[in-house]
DNA sequence: CGCATTTGACCAGCGC
DNA sequence: GCGCTGGTCAAATGCG
């Protein structure tokens, strides 16, 4: 289920513009965490490498980030996170590490300085992890325990995909769509390969952000980027002419699609529409080497605020009907006959699906009954990765009866963000209405159709 | 009518 | 220096 990662470290510059795609090797099901490569291929000295963990699905999109892409070597998570909507989240899910099952074999050693490609020697060697600046960073991100990157360590080999419940939960249930898909992270310079990854991260850690014929700068070589890698929501030729977008919490506003050479799928450009004058520019584009997998790319930086609401209405991109399908099966709780109801039901984050998240928890707290035998696999794996106190998640005790209190207990701490309130009261409310098993669909956690609005989720 | 998307043109970076 | 390619602009178009 989990396989090794190769971490593959190059320069943006050759990846990225040569065929980014092309380091995203296939994907196959949407459903079971694939195998995920990272291979370390170069060694430039200031890069930093940190492969990492995703967790198996459309969720790594929204990269954890205590990652610090400041160049300045400041942490600035708020204007540095490329607008995830979920770097600030802390991630519930993978605060249990046995319900990582089968994750301990994960790694293999490998270090970067000597052992390139080397399929055979352990890639997140504790003492990598040593030389990250996890130790210094939040763990109370979302994603966090996935992976935490240091700009200015060499590799930083974090947890890996398969280092999340999440992740068991794709492969304890190879019928949920909620979590789908491994992936990998990679900071500054470096870009990760995961085979049949779900979801990959590549961040270039930042030089210069040009601005659109910006004289004097470079525009392609030096921009911050931070890519992702994520299950397309459906067959590449399913929209013609254009790519369907699965939408954060930003607004963005298409301005732009280029074909690709080499690759068959056009490049989608997209700018931030929630606030005039924000520089934060996405692409996306699907993996040419696996169609059913979309390449996001993050550029520059929001320079505002989570936008609200209804900011998020105003710049979000139309609805596309032929997507709709895929967020109607989460909106009968919520329906309402008000439009305004509408666009506050289905705008920021699907509570309805949040809470299917959440459920999905429950799932996986009842599966880990049924594997006891990879408690001890998680147990090696916490020791390997954090014996030398490099990283110190909160790790709940396995044998606790009180997972959802411990799961929950730590989304009272989401409050700080106006999203964070908004996962924190979803799920506390769902808690209340607890009793009721829905099908989860990851998709319906995001709109896949790109549209903000979320209209479809607010019909019946 | 206002908004987002589409699409051709323009410009700049990059490799040769 | 030149050509290729990628990234962006902006007018045209379409939709609600």
């Amino acid at each position: 289920m989990c396989s090794k990662f190769q971490l593959q470290k190059t320069t943006m510059e050759n990846n990225y513009q040569g065929d980014l795609a092309d380091i995203f090797l296939g994907s196959s099901g949407q459903n079971i965490s694939g195998a995920n490569n990272i291979t370390t291929t170069s060694g430039e000295s200031s890069s930093t490498v940190a492969a990492a963990a995703v967790t198996d699905g459309w969720l790594g999109q929204f990269p954890s980030h205590p990652i610090n892409y400041s160049t300045s070597g400041i942490e600035e998570p708020s204007v540095q996170d490329f607008g995830d909507p979920f770097c600030n989240l802390r991630d519930p899910l993978f605060h249990d590490l046995d319900m990582m099952p089968a994750c301990s074999s994960l790694f293999t050693s490998n270090n970067d300085n000597n052992s390139n490609n080397n399929n055979n020697t352990s890639l997140f060697e504790p003492k990598i992890l040593e030389e990250t600046e996890m130790k210094s960073r939040p763990t109370g991100n979302i994603f966090s325990r996935m992976l935490q990157i240091s700009p200015t360590t060499k590799l930083a080999a974090a947890m890996s995909p398969c280092n999340s419940p999440m992740t068991a939960a794709v492969a304890l249930q190879p019928s949920s769509t909620v979590i789908a898909g491994g992936g990998a992270l990679v900071a500054n310079d470096a870009i990760i390969s995961p085979n049949s990854s779900k979801t990959c991260l590549v961040e270039n850690s930042g030089l210069q952000i040009s601005s659109p014929r910006n004289t004097g700068i470079k525009r392609r070589k030096s921009q911050a980027k931070k890519v992702v890698c994520i299950p397309a929501p459906a067959p590449a030729n399913s929209r013609q002419g254009g790519e369907i977008v699965p939408s954060d919490l930003w607004a963005w506003r298409k301005y732009g699609q280029k074909p690709i050479k080499g690759s068959p799928y056009p490049r989608g450009y997209y700018r931030c529409s929630s606030s005039k004058g924000c520089s934060a520019r996405k692409q996306v584009e699907r993996s040419r080497t696996d169609p059913n997998m979309l390449v996001i790319t993050y550029t520059s930086e929001h320079n505002h605020p989570w936008p609200t609401q209804r900011n998020a209405l105003a710049g979000s991109t139309r609805s596309q009907p032929n997507n709709s399908k895929h967020t109607t099966t989460s909106t009968s709780k919520n329906n309402t006959n008000s439009k305004d109801d509408e666009q506050n039901t289905s705008t920021a984050v699907s509570q309805v699906n949040i809470s299917k998240v959440k459920e999905e928890v429950a799932e996986l707290q009842d599966l880990r009954h049924d594997h006891h035998h990879h408690q001890q696999l998680a147990v090696e794996m916490r020791d390997i990765e954090f014996s030398k106190d490099s990283y110190q998640p909160i790790l709940p005790d396995s044998s606790s009866n009180n997972s959802h209190e411990d799961f929950f207990a730590d989304l009272v701490e989401l409050e700080a963000d106006p999203l964070n309130l908004l996962f924190a009261k979803t799920l506390s409310e769902d808690i209340n209405e607890a009793g009721q098993k829905k099908a989860i669909d990851a998709f319906n956690l995001y709109d896949w159709s790109g549209n903000n609005n979320n209209k479809s989720q607010a019909d019946p």
